[in-house]
Order: structure tokens, then sequence, then C-alpha cells
DNA sequence: ATGAAAGCGCTAACAG
DNA sequence: CTGTTAGCGCTTTCAT
């Protein structure tokens, strides 16, 4: 069996306590007694048992990342990737560590697997169950909801200015010259869609420009449909052909340059195109894509600073809006060959 | 507080240990029993706390999937991260948790942290530290390695064969025709590298072909980096320009691709470009890329299976070596239009 | 500055 | 079938 804190007190004359307090207090210690502890628990190989001590503390330093419904697979998910490998990061910095909790776990009999195993707080991903939400809230986990808000009162969460980001993208491609603007969305939740689409509209309205629904398609967000869909749009447009396609993220977007390629159009000369997210799908791309950066990254690390603050019991833990950026590639604005 | 089996023994009449079997050993419990206690624990709201239980039981039912090193990060890694997907999945469906480790968390001071927290069991993704190693072997926790193999005796690994796996791509290029095949490598670990790189010169002496280092570039698998490789060797081979492009990973290949494209040439009809992994990438690039797929979903299957099994002191656990397969796709192959 | 004792929530013999 | 007892490894009063 592995040493205990027994066996360095009986290899020290010292008491339990003692030991435990040369890793808990070590200035509450003598420095001869201190030293001599430490000297034989390195000699010994002792290890602190995160999990006794969890009994005692009621914390275990670890918390759960849990995403729901339809954004699974997480893990290589371009936009749910990033936040995660943050928030691991972010997390390990402040002493956590993490568990990932996939999709199908979470619609356990129960869900309440990260509560049985006593995690410190819980980042929900996406749109959360809201049953399930209740239930952490009653147990007194704390939690912080990434990129979606919810009813329930006094509820943290990350989000990050869609409106603004879809506005970004409309103001450069109206800049640009671009008066008809198509809109490539993705079936994503009601939260998200609905206010990239509203960004949409009330951008076109700033423009002067009337709303025609022919220049929309939603389809799922994979790069064949959002092939599939584009493909849609030239053909029920014709010689209206859009000269812009704003999408709801990068993949979409790869899929229409995919579509208007093979429709013989130039990217950007004869359409111009952007992404959002900003995810990887940019570099790989030709053209490369301009594409609103919903800022994942600093998701990932405001979502564990306002969790650390609340499993800490700090005041004044709010909500936070981060602002959208937008990356400019040659997908909008042809580039000068270096 | 919350509700605990001493909560629920004192509302039933029973005792705790009764309480604790009809949780553990329901079966051993008279019928009335069980259900009045099961009522009980549900009205309260009682939920098995899983750190008292690892407490006695020695098994916390969690793993940690760590990677080492030069591959971090992890998640948003195009190899690894549908690895670490599909571990999560499987791990799920043992009862499992897994937790994720960022390649800074295991260079802490000692490196033991999943140690202290008593997981039981580790994958380690990629090249593993030779100390870490052995310091998991000491302390008894069942380790698999992953893509990666280890001297010390005993170590259990899932490996693709990366060999047969790089000869499946040459194959199909001299199949098509080309014979002024390209090496595009990525400074990837000693033990993947030197496989790939001896699969090609092997394949080459097959074909009766010269190996000619003229043909070959290093760089890091990033697009940028990936892109001026693959002009370096355009620039050095002028006229002899390469009729095929063998890529070590699917990165690689969308930059060669983009390269080539810059310089003129069309993929797949003047040179075909052949990626590794099977990716998400492919099917982003244009043309889509034909790829080796390592089998990454069952490299994760396989490494918790194998793990479960340590873990379960099963007999003869032993390693596995799992098939490459050729996906082919338009990067080689003119596909004709549907 | 250190020790003694209690106990976190649960399981696992061992009785009965 | 069910209860009693002991104790996992550790922290934390409370003494001394």
């Amino acid at each position: 069996m592995s040493v205990t804190i027994l066996d360095i007190a009986k290899e020290t004359g010292f008491s339990k306590a003692t030991v435990s307090r040369a890793f808990i207090n070590p200035e509450l210690l003598q420095p001869e007694t201190l030293k001599t502890i430490l000297e034989a628990a390195a000699n010994m190989g002792y290890r602190p048992n995160a999990i006794a001590r969890a009994m005692i503390t009621k914390r275990t330093g670890n918390l759960a990342f849990i995403i729901y419904g339809r954004q699974a697979p997480v893990i290589t998910n371009p936009f749910y990737g990033p936040i995660l490998e943050s928030v691991v990061n972010a997390a390990q910095r402040q002493g956590y560590s993490v568990f990932i909790v996939s999709d199908e776990e979470i619609r356990l009999p129960s869900g309440d697997l990260m509560l049985q195993k006593q995690v410190d707080g819980v980042i929900f991903a996406s749109q959360p169950d809201l049953g399930m939400l209740k239930m952490y809230r009653h147990n007194g986990t704390p939690v912080v909801l990434v990129n979606h808000r919810s009813e329930l009162p006094d509820m943290v969460s990350v989000i990050s200015d869609d409106y603004q980001g879809v506005n970004l993208a409309m103001d450069h491609l109206y800049s640009l010259g671009r008066r008809r603007i198509a809109l490539l969305g993705g079936n994503f939740t009601e939260f998200i869609l609905h206010r990239r689409e509203q960004a949409y509209r009330d951008a076109l309205a700033r423009f002067g420009i009337p709303y025609n629904e022919r220049y929309v398609e939603l389809t799922e967000p994979h790069v064949t449909d959002a092939e599939a869909g584009m493909r849609r749009i030239l053909a029920r447009l014709g010689n209206d052909c859009p000269d812009a396609v704003v999408c709801m993220n990068d993949t979409l977007a790869a899929g229409a340059i995919k579509a208007l390629r093979k429709a013989g159009k130039r990217v950007p000369e004869d359409v111009a195109v952007t992404g959002y997210d900003d995810s990887v799908v940019c570099t790989l791309c030709e053209p490369e894509l301009t594409s609103v950066d919903g800022c994942k990254e600093r998701m990932g690390e405001e979502a564990v600073r306002l969790l650390c603050a609340l499993i800490d019991n700090k005041p004044d833990v709010g909500s936070v809006v981060l602002d959208a950026q937008l990356k400019v590639r040659a997908s909008t604005v042809v580039q000068t060959e270096n």
C-alpha cells in the first residue's frame, strides 16, 4: 500500500497532526520539525491523498465542463474545442483539474454524476437542460454558462456579442460596396441563431436594403450541407447572384466557397464571403477566410475566472459579454501577394 | 448540508449498512426494505458521495488522459482531438469519467497530480516522459500508451501501423503512374517520424526508384510552414517538378496544395497529394484530400478497453497495432462530378 | 509548537 | 436478511 501520513508520523516520531500541518501550514511548525518531516516524506515517496483530503475540506479541486445537446461532439467542435482548451488551461492555473463530460454521460438517468463526484463547480457550454441547471443550483454547486444565457435569476454567464459580431461583418461588406448580401445560417441554438439573424436584418435596414428571404438559407453546419445550401441560393437567384455571403460559422463559409467556385464565381472578386468563429478552418480555406472572432479563448478564461469567484464566495460576480472582432482575410479583400 | 446515508437510515429506521446495501447489493435486501429505502432516498434527494465511497473501495471511477510535450494543445489537435473524444465516450460507457490534463499541468514540480487524485488509470498520448511513466508504474497505477511505444517491459500501448499506412499512400500513387514522389514530413516524435520516413524509403526501393533527398522536406506541421516547405521543393527541383507529394499529416498536405496551386500546378492532374490522419481538414481542402486513416476513434476505444482490463487485473493484456486505411479523395484522383 | 481525539460519508467484514 | 463495528487517510478543533 502507499505511504500515508501515519507512516511518516511513525518514522519521524511526530504525530499525524504535525505531519499534516507540514503540508498545510508549514509556517506553524518549528523549522527543524518541518525539515525532518519533509525529508522523510520525500524519502518515503509520500503523496497526499486528494480523496481523503476532499472528505474533510469539502473541496475536490475538480471542475466539470459539460456540453449539452446538439453541440456534441465537444472536442472536435471548432468552436467549443478551443473554449474547452482554454478552460482546461485556465483551470490548471487556478489549481483545478477538469472533467470533461460527454453529451451521453449527462443524459444518464439522473444526470447528476458530477454532483456525486463532488465537483467544486460546473461550466455548461451551449444550451443546458433547465432541470439540470436547477438541480446543480439546488445542490449549491456553482455554475457558469458559456455561450448561453438563462432565465434563472442570478445565473452567471459568459457570452460573446453576436449581434455586434454580425454587424461587423455586414459593415465590412457594405464598405466594400457589396449590396446583395446573402445569409447562410446554421441550425444552432435559438439563442445564438436569433441574435445573429436579427443582426443581419437590422444591418440591412440600416443600409436601406430590403430584407429578402430568397437570400437566406439555413442548413446543418457541415461542409456538404452548406455547399448544398449555397447552391440553392445561387439556383434561386440566377442573375441576381449575391455579391457577398455572410455565414454563421466558418464551416458553413467553407462550404459556401466550394459551391461558389464550382459555379464559376471568383472569391472575393465576384462574391465576398465571411465566416464566424475565426476557427482553424479559416487558414485552411482557399482563399483564407475573413471571420468574426468571438473570443473563444477569452470565453474559457472568463468562465473559469467567474466560476472560481463563485466557488470562493466572492461578492458581485456578474455575467460577461465579450466584444467580437473582425479578422479580415482573402475571402473578402484581395490580398497583395508577398 | 446534503443528505447522507445516515439521514436515510434515521428516516427509515434501518441501519446505515442496510441503506448502503440498497445501492450496492439491492438483491440482498428484502423487497419491501429496498422499496422503503429507495423511496426515502428519492424523496430526500439523496446522492451517494463518490468521494466517501472512493475512500473505501480504492476506486475513484476516474481516468486521466495525459498528453505530453510537443503535442499540446490537445483538444484542438486534429489528430489527438478525435482520440480524446473517443476516449471520453468509451470511458463513459464503462462508467469512468476522464480528467483531461494539459501539458502544463503535467509539468508541475512533481507531475504526480493524477496520482494524488487517485485516478484508477492513465492514458498517455504521444511520447511520455520516462520518469513519469516509471512513477505511475511504481505507484501501481495502470497505464496505456497511445501512439507511442515504450522500452519499459510489459508496457501496454495502442498504435496504428504507420509503416503500412505510408505504404498504402505510396502504392496508391505508384498505381496512378506517379514516379517522382516527394515527401513532406513534420517534426513529430522520433517514433512516428522514423517509421513513416522509413516506409517512404522502402516503398521507393520496392518501386526501383532511387531515394533523392532533394524530394524531401521536413517542416513544422502548420499550414504556412508546410506551404513554405513545398515551395522550397518546387524551387529546388525546377523542371523535375514532382508529380506526387506524400505528406505526413493533413495540415501539411493543405499547405502543400496551397503552394502547388500558387505555382500554377493543378491538383491532382499535375501533382497528386496525399495527407495522413484522415482528419477534418480533408473535407475542408479544395480539392478534398486523399488521406491515410490511422483509426483515431478505434485507438481511443482500444486504449480504454485495455486500460479497463488492466484495472480489473485481467490476464494477458497485450498491446494493439491497428491497421491503417487509405481514404481516396479528389487530391489524387479526379472525381466525376455528381 | 505539538498531540489527542473526533469525524467526514461510506463500505466491508463479521455477527446474529 | 439486517445490524454492529471498524476504519479508509486526512484535517481540525481543542488541549497542553
